[in-house]
DNA sequence: CGCTTACATTGATCTTTATCAAGGCAGGCC
DNA sequence: GGCCTGCCTTGATAAAGATCAATGTAAGCG
């Protein structure tokens, strides 16, 4: 299939406008295909953001900081959109965990002509709000928790995002280094490591080889992760809420 | 003038639509006005996203984490629109820097709503975008900088938002206590005022009693605060981006 | 105007995680 | 299948920031 005619079907499978519409024609057009082998690492033009539609692999979204340092602001893997910002205090970039496909357009332009359709803009709308949310708990991750905290929410958020393959239960295959763990959770490779050798030692979770890793049980996991405890066990604890507001 | 005059006022000037539309209407129907005073903390439905308009006054969105542990995720004044996550995996709540006033929507019917002009969503879309960049650089900061680094993005981002009321320049009056500053940079009260102290010491910039802080020399503290460096000085440095794409 | 109180600063010590330095092991390749 | 390379693990030490504790000071109020 032609690259145009490719890109169309995504539009389409993901927004739910028909390939032939005239709409899909004038957004295909912006497209620019590429493709980001694994361990490859692409910029994308620094004075304007860009969209970016993977449709298939796994990417890892990074930023760079002085000195060197790289703080992976996002995983992405098939079928997610997500967009790379403008210059503004960090440069951001793309690099390939799999090889990897993906159209990458200008935000503005797209944004422009994708007016037009309610349903486009609703769909970018909410996706935008879902990377909000998720960067918003990475945030309290970087901020507030140890070391054992993150790795054990980040294994849980992967489980729920990755599908085991094999018929072996909790079983999940991680597409990224300890090194690319490390770079999204604000650590060390080695402080990684000692946390999940740690985990081990607990029976919480088990290692088969270098990237699976079998959770034997989630909700020992989720005791280590440090989110917010259930709502009725607050209510004499923090100075939380002196006031909720119900909206509708 | 009445609480939904108001309303259909604000929603007016941000989103350019005459407030005696019928969407006008529509919208404003949505809203439930709450103020919040100085110190006190709201929260809303956790069961679904709201979204929040702010029109007066200067807020905090905190999260909230085990232990009691608190990350204020963003700071928000007058004009500011932002959303509050439904119940993941921490919760947040909205506390008054000042007295504040804001209207409170739920998120999806507003959107349901609003879906009939292109306008309305667009500006949301980028108002999100925005949100969302400045949370990616904040995750930079808690995940990779030293608290110098920290304290003097953090400055610089005020002295960007906040303009400074009297003749002095460079001279902000922060809205927050120190230990708000800490809670949003991921460090203890103690580190932030020693941060301060040293910068103070080294002449970058001065205190004027509590709350305002005079900037004397802006290229210094952006060069504290860590950021990327200029485009070429990175050529031979950091694996960088291989490739450069770009779009359009 | 002085008292009061909450907030901010400063100092001493401790904990966590980074850093530095060796090994060990998995997986790819000839 | 054995070698080889790169990734991972483990250990020892150091540094940054947290914690604990005390003092100082600005701003509000009687």
């Amino acid at each position: 299939m032609s690259r145009p005619g490719a890109c169309r079907l995504f539009l389409s499978a993901t927004f739910g406008i028909p390939s032939g519409a005239e709409l899909s024609r004038q957004l295909s057009e912006l497209a620019t295909p590429v493709t980001v082998m694994r361990g490859e690492t692409v910029e994308t033009d620094p004075a304007a953001a860009s969209l970016a539609f993977l449709t298939g692999g796994a990417t890892k979204l990074s930023a760079l900081a002085a000195r060197g340092r790289h703080q992976i602001v996002a995983f992405h893997f098939g079928g997610d959109i997500f967009s790379i910002p403008a210059e503004g205090l960090h440069r951001h970039v793309i690099t390939g965990l799999r090889d990897s496909a993906l159209f990458l357009f200008p935000a503005r332009a797209f944004y422009d002509r994708a007016a037009a359709s309610p349903r486009i803009m609703r769909t970018l709308l909410e996706r935008s709000q879902t990377a909000l949310f998720r960067c918003r708990d990475k945030a309290v991750n970087l901020g507030r928790k140890t070391a054992r905290e993150r790795v054990a929410g980040f294994l849980l958020g992967m489980a729920e995002r990755l599908d085991c393959p094999d018929d072996e239960p909790g079983c999940i295959k991680l597409p990224m280094s300890r090194r690319d763990v490390g770079e999204s959770l604000g650590l060390t490779i080695e402080t990684v490591s000692r946390q999940i050798t740690e985990l081990k030692e607990a029976g919480i979770i088990d290692t088969r080889g270098r990237s699976c890793i079998v959770l034997h049980n989630l909700d020992q996991l989720a005791a280590q992760a440090g989110n917010v405890e259930p709502r009725d066990a607050m209510s004499g604890l923090a100075p939380a809420a002196q006031r909720v507001v119900m909206v509708h």
